[in-house]
DNA sequence: ACCAATTAAATTGTATACAATTTAATTGTA
DNA sequence: TACAATTAAATTGTATACAATTTAATTGGT
């Protein structure tokens, strides 16, 4: 017997767990960044630097669906930090790139083993990862639009 | 051919998708709560106590997965705002037990809509939106644990 | 009954997120 | 060339999250 304000209830959405889950997990990696004195929104840009250094802020916000509000002042002071650079570029003022220093780039051997640690604590079957990851990536890439069709 | 840094890369976690999809999916319900005044935090504060009034700070906190130092500040909002009340329990006066006001339980026929609408948005198979619930609720309810075993 | 340990909220301090606006630089076009 | 439109960051303001601490009340053991 399904009832008028079924819809309504914590367990029969899907922004509810994914929301929990997320805060759940990224809290897992906290007690490592501590040690290294970076936080998770910083770990991420540095993952994105990792890959790929000398990126514009527009680059890591599209990369990390995060916008200018949030990276600048973060950026600001993983650059206070002396972990990267920010330099406004000669042809197009309006564009800062981000550049990794030498202490930014040793900071990738100390976070090596990090992924390892925190996986080893969720425990999910390979199929069970793999569709996770593949739904995410779903949702993050192309199943949301603006509005219905 | 693997790279020693591959762990590293965004694309390779399953935080991140986590992290980034959750954010964005909720954000998709944000036009709908401006109209309504009320926030996604605030949403799920309703929604944990539509389906059951009367509830402790800490039963708040266990169903949302969320502590007391984001909880508290919310409820007092909530209260001044006319939509619950705080009332400290006479039996042990530690406790802050939260009840919907009529204004509270008047909220929730106007967001009715919403799951549906935001659900319209979301593109998923049946099967993976099943996959996705169950495999998050595995998350959340028993795959991680606090080490590894 | 005493009092150390525990518990429930609240508080404090720090770090995001993000909407909305602003600032400064660049582009496109009449 | 002016100059409106656009773009990239930065800024402003509001609302979480959460670790760590504090406060006040209750419990458990002697």
């Amino acid at each position: 017997m399904t009832e008028k304000y079924d819809c309504l209830r914590l367990d029969h959405q899907i922004c509810f767990p994914l929301y929990a889950a997320a805060r759940k997990v990224t809290g897992r990696y906290t007690p490592y960044f501590r040690e290294l004195g970076i936080t998770y929104t910083q770990y991420i840009v540095f993952m994105a630097l990792w890959q790929q250094d000398d990126q514009t802020v527009s680059e890591i916000c599209t990369k990390l669906y995060l916008d200018s509000g949030t990276l600048t002042p973060l950026l600001k002071k993983m650059e206070e930090r002396g972990w990267l650079k920010r330099t406004r570029s000669k042809e197009d003022e309006r564009i800062v790139r981000i550049t990794l220093t030498e202490e930014g780039w040793a900071l990738r051997d100390r976070c090596l083993e990090i992924p390892a640690m925190v996986g080893s604590c969720i425990h999910l079957s390979q199929k069970d990862a793999e569709d996770l990851y593949r739904i995410l990536h779903l949702l993050l890439e192309g199943a949301i639009y603006d509005s219905e069709e």
